[in-house]
DNA sequence: CTCGATACTTGACTAAGTCAACTATTTAGC
DNA sequence: GCTAAATAGTTGACTTAGTCAAGTATCGAG
């Protein structure tokens, strides 16, 4: 794969190409495409000024101020007036302007139809969210990062990305992944829901990390399955699940939280020794196709 | 989420506005858009006419062969004879046009680069595959389907789909999705390559669909785990695995491929059938939160 | 009340893009 | 081999789109 660089470019060559094809002239008969876009605006929004307009859809102004005398002699615009200052004038659509919009939209998506007629049924709305995800990606700040309890899917995940995630990073093989689906398996079917929980952390509707709290003995609960997406790293997320985990053990009257891990996993031993947790004991073992050092670590509560 | 056709259209207000700010006169001084586009093509393809130019950029003929002639004048191209068609002119950049358009690019790198400054490291890679996912599906006919052996990451996948569409189709509970992974586990660890093999179905480099063959005793395997995701079905994906696992069983020697299903699958049931399995027992049981009737189907190989 | 912004308009212009008619050549039909 | 239709590319005459800077009206701070 190219690196991003290139390959926005190479979709900005694609898209201009595509958005030339698809905005032709005649689409948006009687208007040009600057009016298109003027006129789609004015209906969507709720009486912007001239500035806002022009702001929004990044032209000239003094262009835009002649394609909105244009539509006021056309009827289909009428210029309010701003209560507190003169100079602006709030636009709005007259009931002309409204329909001249609709017809517009209405061709918009008969267009944009034929062309979706081209892409296969099952692959328009997988279209619809990878444009989404585009818009999202350039647009917004990386969202915010949340909690939520498990649900359907989320215990394949978990097995998909620790067995994704290790061998990219560690090279373990499929008997890593074997015993994580153990893990969740277990998790699943002892489960007792007062007194173990899993979290998914989710960034932008998408799990991109996990962690488990399940009973060990009545007074001790374990730790398990840390994890946090590469894309998610270094904002403090693994800190955040891990604090999740010892307050709910905490909260659920455990004396005290213990976890194992590997020696080579310097990340998150990181996290378990800044949250508090202390090693215990170490163990060389042989799984998943490498020789690791297995630690114990614990945490009173 | 609105439907694929809204969700087009928004995308092209926003990627028309985007590439407008990207698109800035200023960045191709001191060509114009069409002719930075046309010196791009020029500088990326193997003398191409001016047909083919103004085909592929969507432009008109007579504008292109004004800006073809302006190069020329400044000694960016020079059009050829070709042989075998006195009306064709290959063009070809000179050195100065080449060099030309090297700078354009450079330019254009750095422009994409400072937008990409913009957007976290970890979600640069994200958006370019995003944006080619974009580019693949609208361009592209669906990929073909390829079926290879698992590798890491893959049993979290199978539990992982499992999970979801048998939640979203049929409302199964994780319970069901915990026995996936026991499956799943025990695969991996109990696994004799010689005799069982795991198929995952692969279309434009995502998995699409699973399916697994394991010893259930000396003579006997069963097919287990069959999936297709919605956007592979309709195109014999799933006869096409069970197929392949029928051809597996019996090159290996086995004398019966049993399966396990339940009455309400019928798609599933549908390929069973069609590929010669006949229903040997039902049986009703409460599993994953509703009342199912399990059965039994074989064939004798 | 004045000065410097701000919101918008206007005049004067250039660049961009379109359309149809034109030349030169090739291809297909007879 | 000649002619008509088709194709590749060019040109002239035009419209539209977009830019820039100067202009008017209004506002806010001192």
């Amino acid at each position: 794969m190219a690196t991003p660089v290139e390959a926005v470019r190479r979709f900005n060559r694609f898209y201009t190409r595509r958005i030339g094809v698809l905005q032709d002239r005649s689409l948006y008969r009687p208007y040009s495409l600057a009016e298109a876009r003027v006129l789609y605006e004015l209906g969507h929004r709720d009486a912007p000024t001239a500035g806002a307009l022009a702001q929004e859809l990044g032209i000239d102004t003094g262009y835009l101020s002649r394609i909105l005398k244009a539509f006021a002699r056309r009827g289909l615009v009428s210029a309010g007036r701003a209560p507190s200052d003169a100079r602006r004038r709030p636009l709005s659509l007259t009931p002309a302007g409204k329909k001249a919009c609709a017809a517009l939209e209405a061709r918009s998506r008969k267009e944009v139809g034929a062309m979706l007629e081209e892409v296969p049924a099952s692959a328009r709305t997988q279209l619809a969210s990878a444009m989404a995800e585009v818009e999202r990606l350039i647009e917004k700040e990386a969202p915010g990062v949340s909690l939520r309890p498990h649900r359907p899917g989320d215990m394949g995940w978990v097995v998909h990305r620790h067995g994704v995630l290790y061998f990219r990073e560690y090279g373990w093989d499929e008997r890593f992944e074997a015993l994580v689906a153990g893990i969740a398996k277990d998790f699943i079917e002892k489960l007792d829901s007062e007194r173990e929980r899993c979290w998914i952390a989710e960034m932008g509707g998408r799990p991109v990390g996990s962690v488990f709290v399940v009973q060990q003995s009545k007074t001790v609960a374990k730790l398990r399955l840390l994890l946090v997406e590469p894309e998610a790293r270094g904002q403090g997320l693994g800190r955040r699940l891990v604090d999740e985990c010892i307050a709910f053990a905490r909260a659920k009257g455990y004396r005290r939280l213990v976890l194992w891990t590997q020696s080579c996993l310097a990340a998150a031993r990181a996290i378990y020794k800044a949250a508090g947790f202390r090693r215990t004991r170490t163990e060389r073992h042989g799984s998943f196709g490498y020789h690791l050092t297995g630690e114990y670590w614990e945490l009173e509560l």
